[in-house]
DNA sequence: GAGTCATATCAAATCATTTCGATATATAAG
DNA sequence: CTTATATATCGAAATGATTTGATATGACTC
C-alpha cells in the first residue's frame, strides 16, 4: 500500500478496532498489504462503504446507454438523426448497409433510450430521444479534440 | 420509400439529372425503392453528401470514448477515482477484483483519455483526466433515471 | 387472397472482449 | 545481489458482439 495519497492516507489511518475476527478476502488482501489486521479491517470497512454505496443497477443502465453509443456505425446513425426522424430503409441506404444489420443497431440504440421508434403504416420511423443524447454527442466530440 | 418526413421528401424531391449511368449499389437500392432512376440518382447524392461529411476518425475515437464508459466495473472506477487519484492495488482492493482485471481496465480508460496515471516509485496512480469526464458521467445519470 | 414492400427476427460465422492465472518488468528495501 | 512489492503483459478459455443471408411478420395494393 502506496505511504501517500489523500483517500489512501484516510483509508488506512484509523487505529480503533481491536477484535481478530475472521477475515474476507477482501480484508485478507488489505491486510497483506498493510501488515496491520486492525488498520486492514478499517480500511477495507471504508472500502466497503464506498463500494455498497454504488446502485449496481443503476451502473449497468448507464454502461448500456454508453455501450450503445461505443460502435462507429451506431454514432453515425445519431448524427444522421439530428436531421430529422428517418426510416429504416433511408438510413440503410444513406450508409449502404444491410437491412438486417440496420434494423438491429437500431433496436440497440431503441433498448438503451437513446431513439425512439414510431410506427407508421409498414415503416418504423426513428428520431433522437428527448433529452441529453445531442449533449453526450457534443461531450464527446469536446473529448476527443479538445 | 416513405411518402412523408421532411428529409425523405427533400432527398427524394429533385428530377433535374436525366443521364442513365451505371449505379453503384447505394443508387441501384434507392431506385429500387423509389421506382425512378434520376430521383434515386439524386436522393443518393444528398445521402452521400452527408456520409461523406462525417468525419471517419472523429466518429472512430468518439466511439472508443464510450467503449471505454461501456462496462459497469469501468464506470465504478471512475466513480471511485472522483475522490481522488488512486493506485492500482487499492482499486483492487475496493471491488475485491483480481490485479490482472483491474490494470486491464485501467489501461482502457487510459487509452481512451478518460483517466491519467502518473508514475510513482513502484505505484502507478491514477486519477481523472481533467474536462469532460465528470460531466458525461453525470449526463449519463440523468439519462437513466430522468 | 396473392403479391409486394418495410421491418424484424433467426442462425451461423466471424470477430472482439473479458477474465484470470502465470509470467515478466521494474522499483524499492534489506 | 537477493527478496519483496506493484504493476504490466501474456495466453488460453469463456463470453459477448457484429455481420449477413434467410426467413418470418405485418401492412398496403391490386
Amino acid at each position: 500500500m502506496p505511504p501517500a495519497g489523500a483517500l489512501a492516507a484516510e483509508l488506512i489511518g484509523m487505529t480503533q478496532a481491536v477484535e481478530p475476527e475472521p477475515l474476507d478476502p477482501c480484508v485478507e488482501r488489505l491486510a497483506k498489504l498493510t501488515g496491520d489486521r486492525c488498520k486492514a479491517k478499517n480500511a477495507a470497512r471504508k472500502l466497503q462503504t464506498f463500494t455498497e454505496s454504488i446502485d449496481e443497477a443503476a451502473l449497468a443502465a448507464e454502461a448500456e446507454v454508453f455501450k450503445a453509443m461505443s460502435d462507429p456505425f451506431r454514432l453515425a446513425i445519431l448524427h444522421l438523426l439530428r436531421e430529422g426522424e428517418l426510416c429504416v430503409c433511408e438510413i440503410m441506404t444513406a450508409f449502404d448497409r444491410p437491412q438486417s444489420s440496420t434494423s438491429h443497431h437500431l433496436s440497440i440504440l431503441k433498448r438503451a433510450g437513446l431513439v425512439k421508434e414510431r410506427k407508421d403504416g409498414k415503416w418504423s420511423r426513428y428520431r433522437l430521444s428527448e433529452g441529453a443524447v445531442i449533449e453526450m454527442m457534443n461531450l464527446a466530440g469536446l473529448m476527443v479534440d479538445g
